[in-house]
DNA sequence: CTGTTAGCGCGTTCAT
DNA sequence: ATGAACGCGCTAACAG
């Protein structure tokens, strides 16, 4: 049997609801301090833990988060889930993981929604069609309206990095994010709409490998990529299939390594993952605590900044072990 | 404001109670069919939740377990906690990771017994020291008395990876594992006590390269070392500071890959950590769910099988992507 | 300063 | 077949 409140309290020598207050507002909680010693000594020597769920109930809120993910057998997915973990129990919250299958985001915001969550963050990647009321939502550089997220600035990147990737180029980038918008809108920007192109990735490797191979096929003069997996298949295949097209490399760095060293590759666009889970978890905290006192503005979107490989900053970048960042 | 039975109970023009049975007793919840009805259009118009706090309250139990676990941004953590996420969730029950710094697994322990967990598993080359009371611990590959554990069954493949591996041996493991008692009883039955040594390898990167180091330069004929990591750890040293040092290897390869071609590699003992994790997984929910009614007997150790460089099994274990098993 | 009371949302008797 | 009452453990408002 569990050990109550009733029962500290009968060891005490006093009233339940006493301990409770000498448990909640134990510095302003006014009373004898021979009482407050029995309590005192009552709870520790029944090793008395309140039950988080009778407060919870009590208090109509969980102290609880969901995370929708993809498998953590993906570095990128597990350091944010690892992230987003530390951050919530620092601020007394425990975070719930819901892996979700595909892109089945919807299956797994409604399971989240039957356990009582306080708030529920989607991981980077993840989109979703409709979503559950009853708690905030807070997505990550997801540019969809479904749910508020905070973004990442790319516009001044963009304009920079396209002046160091001469003739066609494609990008190849996962959605949701901010890429294919920002790309598109800095084609525009610098009058080259015609010799830009975008193109999704998908998540499942052997398909996005497929996607790959056919931009290879396709032969543009750039490739912009999204992230350091997407850009090692890229190489891999160049070495084994494509031996003689050497494309100019720019690619979205959110990590550090001597990879970066590979031939080809002109700069990063370089954008610290670390950052954009850690501000977007504590929007969400905002977002709880303020529930229905005021509504929380969105976060202004993060910057990036572009770094060309002949740079100081560049050689910095690359003289670390491999780590995302 | 939330929706509850009450509500739902009104909108049929029924008492709440009957809303409770038709939605728990479902089979055997006798009523008019036209009630039943009424109260199923009730719960869909409304988009009736139950809540699962006050399920928990009431039922005594929340469906829950905790999972003690290393960082997430190590493969190897990442690898556990996705699978034993998927198992759990499988089994009705929401999993909660507490990361634990270094090796204080009781600060994570004790933070999830204050969240009323049904049970708590503890993730591998983890130990406590002092068990909260309160719900059923499992541990994993974990010989040391303090919680219950499915261990691996090595003799058989110690005995017959001691036969190729000359000389003096060295073992690197880490701790709590089977490995270390498991070689010491292999080296006993081989009768080459004095020729077997055994270490602990340290779980952060610096200290276990330190470690691997001083094995170097100790220069034993054999090594036999638990996990990829650190036999590329050892590969990386040997190659950039001990370039004329080659001993014989064995490692414990709980995962497949080419990199296990590496030269020196005279064969490996194959375990599945899947099925470890499987295994275990599967037994905690059963002490959680004969929680009083009877003690769940611990099953039996894993087994494991030694496989040598030159067969065709091994052939097919390097013949993939790298994964973990 | 301390005790009484009510109710968070739900499931389980026990009456009707 | 349906409804009333009780309690899970706790907090907050109100009395004494």
């Amino acid at each position: 049997m569990r050990t109550t409140l009733k029962d500290v309290a009968k060891l005490a020598g006093v009233n339940f609801t006493l301990v409770s207050k000498y448990l909640n507002n134990n510095q302003q909680a006014r009373m004898t301090k021979e009482t407050r010693e029995r309590i005192d000594r009552a709870l520790r020597e029944l090793q008395y833990r309140p039950s988080s769920i009778a407060r919870s109930l009590r208090n109509g809120c969980s102290h609880t988060v969901g995370l929708v993910s993809g498998g953590l057998t993906n570095p990128y997915n597990a350091h944010i889930a690892n992230l987003a973990l530390k951050i919530f129990s620092q601020h007394g919250y425990q975070l719930l993981i819901a892996l979700c299958e595909d892109k089945n985001v919807d299956a797994a915001l409604n399971s989240l929604c039957d356990r009582d969550m306080d708030g529920i963050f989607v991981s980077a990647g993840l989109n979703a069609d409709a979503l559950p009321t009853g708690c905030p939502v807070q997505g990550c550089d997801n540019p969809e309206p479904v749910m508020q997220s905070v973004c990442l600035k790319l516009d001044q990147s963009l304009d920079e990095a396209l002046c160091v990737l001469p003739g066609r180029v494609i990008g190849l980038f996962f959605h949701p994010s901010s890429w294919q918008g920002a790309f598109l809108a800095a084609a525009e920007r610098s009058g080259r709409v015609a010799d830009c192109e975008c193109r999704d990735l998908d998540l499942e490797r052997d398909l996005r490998r497929d996607e790959i191979r056919n931009v290879c096929r396709n032969r543009p003069d750039s490739i912009l990529t999204s992230g350091w997996e997407t850009m090692q298949m890229l190489q891999e295949l160049c070495d084994s299939e494509f031996p003689d097209y050497h494309p100019h490399l720019l690619l979205h760095a959110n990590c550090r390594g001597s990879f970066l060293n590979a031939p080809g590759i002109v700069g990063v666009i370089y954008s610290s993952t670390s950052s954009l889970i850690k501000v977007s978890c504590l929007h969400l905290i905002e977002r709880i605590k303020s529930k229905g006192i005021g509504q929380t503005p969105p976060p202004p979107p993060l910057p990036t900044c572009f770094i060309p490989s002949d740079s100081e900053k560049y050689r910095k970048l690359v003289a670390t072990h491999f780590e995302l960042t």
